[in-house]
DNA sequence: TAAAAGTCTACTAAATCTATATACTTTGTA
DNA sequence: TACAAAGTATATAGATTTAGTAGACTTTTA
């Protein structure tokens, strides 16, 4: 599962795409749209900054902005900053790689070698899919389901 | 990530599966070959037999064994008995649903529908990878690595 | 110069995970 | 029949992680 942390960074990153090329937005305006936590918001927000994901601005009409466009911006990517590790075993972690102690050989473990496959399916949709697609799948399901 | 229980009963699964039609195994002799705490492997082993998956046979030369045959045991039942969600987040979880208390419509969200793709690729593999697949597997991979 | 807005660090409460402890029951066999 | 082997059951402790809160500080604009 991935962690609250993470969930929240990839609907703020989609709230600021719909932003893109606008004045920066607030914190508030964010954590209140989606209901997020502001507090928590801020830390994660400032991550992404960190990360060189966002620009932020202080003061008076200040607030963050997308530092590229949302079309280069991958879910996967939020996952490994927001620290969501994409695979479910230590040991097919590419990121986050560690040995999984009760394994005595790696190389020929069974249950690793299905869980590899596992993290290549969805590294694979994870690193084409971005903070775009998800905006424009939301148009094509608001479509679909008439709302 | 999978937690150490859903791991752990993988492994034991597997190694019961090399030991299907023979008598039936102790808890000690697993938990020493596959490093898993003792203590813990037995409630492990308990859920899993109250699960229906394993037999027990109590007293001298008793131990577990597997009700099916491996071939007939797939990854996604033992994560789903250990509590382990194959979905990323809860709204797309088919055993674990809940509604993800920050998403005001479900119905369009795009978040959720990128990571109902994760869940439906790596649905098919957990269901269709048996405890004999993982067995198979690993005769395959000591080919390949020479060991 | 005051208000708006982000920055930074620390802390806490709750949940979960991992593991251990203890006492009990059943079964086989000397 | 008694003892040892082995599973059953429940409780609990310790560690780690997660989620969220608090508060004091800095920068910027009007």
């Amino acid at each position: 599962m991935l962690s609250k942390k993470t969930r929240y960074a990839i609907k703020a990153l989609v709230v600021l795409g719909k932003n893109f090329g606008e004045a920066p937005m607030q914190i508030s305006k964010i954590a209140s749209e989606e209901h997020i936590p502001k507090k928590f918001l801020e830390q994660i927000l400032l991550d992404l900054r960190n990360a060189g994901l966002l620009y932020s601005k202080k003061g008076a009409g200040g607030g963050y902005g997308l530092v590229k466009d949302p079309a280069e911006i991958f879910v996967v990517q939020v996952l490994r900053l927001t620290g969501g590790p994409v695979a479910l075993l230590p040991c097919v972690s590419l990121n986050f790689y560690q040995k999984c102690d009760e394994c005595s050989n790696e190389a020929t473990c069974g249950v690793r070698d299905v869980f590899l496959e596992v993290r290549n399916e969805t590294l694979k949709i994870l690193s084409e899919t971005s903070i775009a697609d998800i905006i424009s799948r939301e148009g094509l399901l608001i479509q679909n389901t008439g709302v």
